[in-house]
RNA sequence: GCCCAGAUAGCUCAGUCGGUAGAGCAGAGGACUGAAAAUCCUCGUGUCGCUGGUUCGAUUCCGGCUCUGGGCA
């Protein structure tokens, strides 16, 4: 019998939090985020991390985890939250992964395989000044006598794939086409049940152009500011995070307040698209439209407790 | 009230020396397997303000009207 895992997805703005907080106190269970930016401390405001209170007492993982000059990436997800759900598990509690970076749910569902490897940032970077000095198609040149199959999948101005399958390749000595093919074909050692929060785009647009405001109003340009003061430098990945680098934009007297706000909502529409695309195409999910609910996230748990008990899982 | 300029894709505008039109932005669709809030690919038909006229044919020329800027009173 495999063991069965819950997971709430939805692109940014649709309730995910608040979702599994409320089905965590139904079904006594607790939280394991699947978000690339929630795990950084001091990151707060831009990335809508919960409060205590929004927290209602339920233990979150993943959440101000690590300091934002940290490295972090979906095999240390994957790694800790398999760690935290096995703890979550030993205390007779439910663990719910609740997140919207796809590719780190999918990575932890599938179990993919992230073997250990050193890491080689010299050969990264040249072949960065490569694609720079010669062109992105010098780079895919090089991936077309290694590994075909790779290439015909990657398009050659996607330089940061074209990197790293070479990288890949000289780390591991093994085509990552090949292991792309057979991480693919594993079958998940869990019983996953995928709930994906959506909504009408018009209004998944609204929630988010109004949130942006609502962060600005919170405060958002002082908390840039904490983290350039802490000389967490703006290249760093964690201030790449969307509402940190407009805001770094116009700290740095490049645009105006307006302009940033202006572009950090667009940028973070045209996320919230890229994840809905992830989730159809990549996740086979039960859609909960929040329409149907009235927002009342208290009725789209008890739902989500309806459907697990229904097929006996809870 | 008079004069001038404009009215073309959701927005800003280009263009057609008369043969029903195209850029940027916004937007849409897709890819993704150790950077993923990242990275990359594809997608442009709209009563050319309304209404008469000239013409084989008008968004393009001419007249009138409406609206929007600016100027003069």
């Amino acid at each position: 019998m495999k063991q069965p895992l819950i997971v709430i997805a939805g692109p940014t703005a649709t309730g995910k939090t608040k979702t599994a907080v409320e089905l965590a106190k139904k079904i006594n269970g607790e939280i394991i985020s699947a978000d690339s930016m929630q795990v950084y401390k001091y990151m707060d405001i831009g990335t809508a991390k919960p409060s205590l209170e929004e927290m209602q007492g339920i233990k979150h993982y993943l959440i101000d985890e690590i300091y934002p000059d940290e490295a972090y990436s979906v095999a240390i997800f994957q790694k800790k939250a398999k760690a935290y759900m096995q703890e979550i598990l030993a205390k007779g509690k439910v663990p719910i992964i609740a997140g919207g970076t796809g590719f780190y749910i999918n990575a932890l569902v599938n179990d993919n395989d992230f073997t250990e490897t050193e890491n080689n940032n010299e050969y990264r970077n040249y072949l960065y000044m490569l694609a720079e000095k010669k062109g992105n198609e010098h780079i895919y040149h090089m991936l077309t006598e290694i590994d075909k199959n790779a290439a015909q999948k990657i398009h050659p101005n996607n330089v940061k794939r074209v990197v790293r399958a070479l990288e890949y390749f000289k780390l591991t000595g093994d085509l990552i086409s090949e292991h792309n093919e057979n991480e693919k074909a594993k079958q998940s050692p869990y019983n996953t049940i995928f709930f994906v929060l959506d909504a009408e785009r018009s209004l998944i647009y609204d929630k988010i152009n109004k949130r942006v405001d609502e962060m600005v109003a919170d405060g958002l340009v002082d908390e840039v500011k904490f983290l350039l003061d802490q000389s967490y430098d703006e290249n760093l990945l964690s201030m790449q995070g969307l509402g940190y680098k407009e805001i770094v934009w116009h700290l740095k007297g490049q645009i105006s307040l307006d302009e940033s706000v202006d572009i950090l909502k667009r940028d973070t529409r045209r996320f919230a698209k890229r994840q809905m695309t992830w989730f159809r195409g990549q996740c086979d999910g039960n859609y909960i439209n929040l329409e149907d609910f009235d927002m009342n996230y208290t009725l789209i748990a008890e739902n989500i407790q309806n459907y697990l008990e229904k097929y006996g899982i809870k």
